[in-house]
Formats: C-alpha cells, structure tokens, sequence
DNA sequence: GTGTTATCTCAGCTGTTTTTAAGGTAGTTA
DNA sequence: TAACTACCTTAAAAACAGCTGAGATAACAC
C-alpha cells in the first residue's frame, strides 16, 4: 500500500512517515501543493493524506484538482479548525474524510484503515448474512448449504435488504430501490413478498433472520 | 458528491432526490434542458443524470453542449426507449452510461457507483446517555447490554428526548416534534408515554435517567 | 395454444399500539 | 392542614400495522 502524504510542517510529516513506515506502508512525502499534485497525477497511491494549508497550492485547491482529473484516490484531509463549514468546504471538494488537528496517530491510523478497506467491501459480489449467502453474479442463494430458488423480486429485495444488513429498511425504501419508479406499488405487496421470503430463507430453518420492526420496517440480521 | 439530475417528469426526479440524498449524495433536480444547462456549467457536478427527452432542451442537445464547453462529468442519459439506436445516439453525444426506463432505483445506483468508483461511506448513528443507547439505523435501544423493545411512539419520543439530553423539554414541545401536525394531542398523552418508557429502561434500572422537572417538563440525563 | 410461474391486489384476521378518561398521588402555597 | 395544581397510573376503547389465503392478471416456456 503507498500513501501520499503532502504536509509542509516537517515536524509532523516526518512523524506521519515513520509511523505509517511502521505499519508497513509505502510512504512519500511532498512538502507543497504544486509538488504534491505532481506526485498524485504520476503515481497510482492508494491513499493520499492533504494538509489544509499549504504553499504554492492549499489542499481545497489540490483535492479538487484531483478529483477534476478523475483521480479517485481516498483523500484525507487535515485541518487546524474544526469547525462544520471547513468540514463541509472539503468533503465537497472531494475528499473523502477529515480529521482535525491536533490529531493522535491512532486516529490517523484508524482513518486510513476504514478508507482502504471501503472498496473492497463494495466490490465484493457476495453478500453474507449468518448462513445466508446471495451471489450477485450467477443470481444463486443458498443458506446453510442448501440451495434456494428466488423469483427475481424476491431476489432483488433480498439483495436489496442484505446490502443493509443490520439497517431497518422501511417498506417506502424498499418499493423505492426494487421496484421500478413508475409502477403504483402498494406497501401490501412488500409484506407479501416479505412473507415470500420468509416461507423460502427463514421457515425451513430454526432461526429467523429477517425481523418486523413495527412501525418502521423491516431488517435482516 | 454533488450530483446534478434533470428531469422533468417530477415524481421521477423527487424519488431520484430521495433515494440519492439517502445515500448521503447532495442532489439538485433541474425540471428542463435550459436550466439543466445552466446548473451544469455553473456548479462543478461530480455526475449528471440527464433524461432524453425534455422540454427546452432535449438531453442530447444538453449532454453535446456541455462536452463542446470542455465539461466532463460523467453522465448517465434516461430514455424512454431502449434500442440500439439510440443509446449509440446517446453515447455519440458524450454521454458515459445508458439507462433504459422504466428502470429501478437499485440500476440506477449502481451505474452511479461504477462512474463514480467510490464505494458507499457507512454511517453509523448512536445516541448515548449513560448507559443507555439507542441506535437510529437498527431502530433499536438497549441499556446496560440488555436489548428493550419500543414501540414506534416510545422509540420517536425517547429518541427526541436523547438528542437534547440534559435539557428540560416541555410537553408542549414533545407533542410537536414527536407526533404529527395534525394531531390533537393531550399532554396527558405524553405523561402515558413517558410513563410507558420509565417502566421499560428506568424501573428495571437502579438509577433513574428520565427526570420530572415539575412545572417545565422532562429531561433525560 | 396450454400449462406454469411470477406478480400484484384484496379482504379478513390478529395482536399491538395509541389514545382517552378517570381516579390517585405528591409536591406547593397559604 | 387544607386547597390547589401538576403529575402519575391504570384500564378499556379505538385505531392501526402487519400477516395470510385466495384470486386476478400478466409473463413465460413449451
């Protein structure tokens, strides 16, 4: 993994350095914004860390130009005010999270940790839930082993419902995400196809694991 | 992410504005091709989701527009019609992606996702007092480990009681915020309610976190 | 075409939630 | 202490959300 790191305080961008070294990152550092663009559009990082403030070009300026140049690298930014509109000013620009200073190393290190591990989580066409297992790819649900036939409703809805495990989706969501935008879908037809499911991933087996939260909608776990 | 979407047909856009802004996009609809325009060279858009057909300007004519103006945001053409023809039209004009309608919420995020290569941020929301915690995305509340089931009601009032934990609420301002516009409210309700919600995570408790502040109202703390 | 499967609507049933109302309790003030 | 008021508790009525079986309709395969 090689993080790009463009800080102008040498203090701090040395200490970022031997800390992420530690963690067995590739590490480069620029010390201005000119040179840290230079750095981002010629090699392929896995990460960049910006500071705010910077000469030459501050990081608002850089992210944007990043991003302008359909580079999509993560992008942590870092800042010495913490307050809301700064926050909002560089997620707009285009990065994908922030961290005001001062900051611990550990938060740092957690920051990049979740920012590496985002796309592989997307890119996954499995989806698990416990025994669940749905395959995006050949359309094929199986749960303890055994093989389940959906129709394509109830796969996309449990797709749908899988991809926020955990998350309580509302009947609205759910006729917003699988059904198409002009059909007329009344919220009956979700419990419908809820009970569907149920008869076919839940019945058969001991443990539920979708849930009625009344109310409010349902989630699977 | 800013995402521009015009359309004109208006329950489209607004189920496109709802189920984006869910997913933590910032979405601005423009109803017709001269607005569309307009938005699209004065904001720096991340991705622009035209229709084919609209009034003023039809999406080709936009999408072409905007390419000979340098701009290049990804952009994904709606059409009514789905043959070959006319996605070669489309994409002949510069547009990145083609989406067939009618056509369900989850394609059209998942196109999205594919231009924009940027995985979906999770979010999670806890609120916490002490050692009670009720997590908003699982509608679900526990104290001291121990899980506790709300009803709907129960859930919404103490939800709105943790997020302005520590001030005194009034009765008055519990029905406005919990219940809806047009209901005609008793305090009295909110004593029941408060009642129903001391019995479920206080009484099982030793320490007491829902307060009676005589003459103003409740706080939790 | 016919038979099969998938999708959607409807209506009745169930248990839960919400609301109202009435009487009880406990602080506050004179 | 009495009178007043705010708040609490309980129970029962009313409203509602969710589940299900049955049937209508559409899509698909042979």
């Amino acid at each position: 993994m090689r993080i790009l790191a463009v800080e102008d305080d040498h203090k701090i961008a040395a200490a970022i350095k031997r800390g992420l070294a530690q963690e067995n990152f590739a590490v480069d550092i620029e010390y201005d914004g000119e040179s840290g663009l230079g750095a981002a559009t010629t090699l392929p990082y896995d990460l960049i860390i910006l500071d705010r403030m910077l000469p030459e070009m501050d990081g608002i300026e850089l992210c944007k130009k990043l991003r302008e140049q359909k580079i999509h690298t993560p992008i942590i930014m870092l800042t010495a005010k913490s307050n809301i509109a700064e926050r909002v000013e560089g997620l707009n620009a285009g990065a994908d999270d922030y961290l005001p200073k001062p900051f611990s190393f550990e938060e740092l290190l957690a920051r990049i940790r979740a920012l590496l591990r985002r796309p592989k989580e997307a890119q996954s066409d499995e989806l698990k839930v416990k025994d669940l297992t749905l395959n995006t790819l050949s359309y094929s649900v199986e749960r303890a082993g055994k093989q389940i036939h959906l129709s394509s409703k109830e796969f996309a809805l449990l797709e749908y419902m899988m991809r926020n495990a955990g998350r309580v989706l509302s009947k609205e969501s759910m006729i917003e995400h699988v059904w198409d935008f002009d059909a007329d879908i009344l919220p009956n037809n979700v419990e419908v196809y809820v009970g569907y499911l149920r008869n076919k991933i839940d019945k058969p087996f001991k443990k539920p694991l979708i849930h009625t939260v009344r109310g409010f909608g349902y989630k699977i776990e």
